[in-house]
DNA sequence: TATCATTGTGTAAGCGATTTCAATGACAGG
DNA sequence: CCTGTCATTGAAATCGCTTACACAATGATA
């Protein structure tokens, strides 16, 4: 492997001059030039663990996800690996499959190892999560949930959900329920639910407590909680979900209880998935503009880790929705 | 930042007890202690740039995906996450987003860089890459594609696709269409066509060359294959297609032709992708061990790393398949 | 009792960069 | 000619850890 001292040995300088050259130091134009040769000539590549070493930074951006195979999540980390890599850092990709304790894990492994700063896409926030977000040593923004007293990228589920709801009401004759998950994830679970029900409320249609029911973001948890509802009050007409998948599991319980196609326009969700909008000709739901959370959330991160001009620093951001095939 | 020494100063010990310590090296019982206390007390955690530095490992795999987002690509990933995280390493996800020459790139940039080993899921593999990986530094792991030389987790997608056309011929009356992806993915363009026109010509029901074409992985590229299809030849009943997601798109395309519902018997995939099975009850596709191909290729890797006995180290592996809905 | 393997320990030499520091020479102004 | 800037330069000191080496004990063996 050759290194730094080879380089200004056959360049004929120091090594001090070489790394000036590398990081823009004074340097005379002919040793530039002689150095530039000599790097091309020996194929010189710096060893970033060294120079992560004397300089504390690593170019390494940790990404903590729930679970990388799904939808949203992936378009999120798509959106964070091409800032990050067009701005010369790296992704440090952390999977926390669901469980909120290894989120923790996570966020303390990377604090004491190499990077440089992290991007957590978040589901449930416990008051751990605050005092670990808190006494993290990097900067550190969320995507997904409104933190207060952190940076955080996020959609305005509450706002979305209301007004789904209330465009819902009017088109809906029949029962309608709702299959939501774990208020622990407040943006998807408590804002959405909350929503939702206050747009069906003020459109004078609101939604029966009784027909509420809770899955698990899966496709399966969703089929399973209509299946219930569908049995348990036939008159149920139209199931209201809090991701598309899950409503792609309440489509496939409907049709199998009523027939094939029948589902179609008896279920909503959230997320505005490919497949579901190809294969259904688009149920009712929400898009959100999940690469661009991804992006603007770690632009946002590398501005403050880069000190750009202009930019305040950490702050929130809210993104915005588009109601679809309402 | 407490480091070594202050360790070793509070335990009254040199630094070099605190990394046998550490490391597990000879180290009697009572300063073994006396360190562990004091390690607890100062909340020390080892710099691991200084430690990578020193022993020229990071406990880091490079990761390189076609694209992040994709049902198959993203459980993969989960795979390789799972082992990575139990076995105590991390990811170092890169997403070329379907540039092969950004493969290369970061085949490069893994290099010299910071990583102990690379994962490649693989599509496109030309002569280049074939010099790129011959020429790593660190070791490899392929999954997707059978490459001579090189170690290999995939899958038979000749064979699959052959038994899939078997199957097909004899169900199928009217005329059968393909849409396939590039040749240069040798495993899902050129193997699975391969494949599935040998199957249906066994079963004595060729493949009409003029009811090919060529889409791009993508959905919409598949709904525009089949809206062709459809149109240069209306007599076309059924669509085979290289990709599940490709399937969906030309079912959807089905169904704007000839109604609602009509196409779900009317095409087939690869991937046996949970979206559509649930939508559509289940089209012909086949089955792959997705997440396994992550497992048993990053353990394969990790294995050669860590110098486990028993293991011949790397080699290639081929994973077995499953019709579905045939 | 002499000899030797076995453990346990500290000193010090790196790993390969960055960066402080003092030194140098050139050059403008007085 | 002297002095103050200013651009350039290399020597040397880190960054925090691992590990080869030398040296002590200690107990076992001959």
């Amino acid at each position: 492997m050759v290194k730094m001292k080879d380089v200004a040995e056959l360049a004929g300088v120091s090594s001090a001059a070489v790394s000036r050259y590398l990081n823009g130091g004074y340097i005379s134009a002919d040793k530039a030039e002689r150095i530039k040769q000599a790097i091309e000539l020996t194929g010189y590549v710096r060893s970033s663990q060294a120079r992560a070493l004397r300089t504390g930074s690593t170019k390494l951006i940790g990404v903590i996800v729930p679970k990388i195979n799904s939808e949203s999540v992936s378009r999120i980390t798509a959106g964070i690996g091409q800032v990050l890599g067009r701005r010369g850092y790296q992704m440090l990709l952390a999977n926390t499959d669901n469980a909120p304790d290894r989120e923790l894990e996570y966020l303390d492994l990377f604090q004491n190892h190499p990077v440089d700063g992290i991007v957590l896409v978040a589901t449930m926030i416990t008051d751990e999560h605050r005092r670990a977000i808190e006494s993290c040593r990097v900067p550190i923004v969320l995507i997904g949930q409104n933190v207060e007293g952190a940076a955080c990228v996020y959609h305005d589920d509450y706002e979305a959900a209301f007004e789904l709801g209330h465009a819902l009401a009017g088109r809906v004759d029949g029962k309608i329920a709702y299959i939501g998950v774990t208020e622990e994830d407040r943006a998807a679970g408590y804002d959405r639910r909350r929503g939702f029900e206050a747009g069906l409320r003020a459109a004078g249609n609101p939604l029966d407590a009784a027909l509420i029911r809770l899955g698990s973001f899966t496709l399966d948890s969703g089929y399973g909680a209509a299946r219930e509802l569908l049995s348990v009050d036939p008159d149920v007409s139209f199931i209201a979900c809090a991701t598309d998948t899950m409503a792609a599991g309440a489509l496939r319980a409907i049709d199998e209880v009523r027939g094939m196609g029948e589902g179609i326009h008896r279920v909503s969700g959230f997320g505005d998935n490919a497949f579901l909008r190809a294969l259904t000709g688009g149920i009712p739901t929400v898009h959100y503009g999940y690469l661009t959370s991804g992006v603007e959330a770690t632009n946002m991160l590398l501005n403050t880790l880069d000190g750009v001009e202009g930019e305040r620093g950490l702050k929130t951001l809210k993104l915005g929705h588009q109601l679809m095939n309402v």
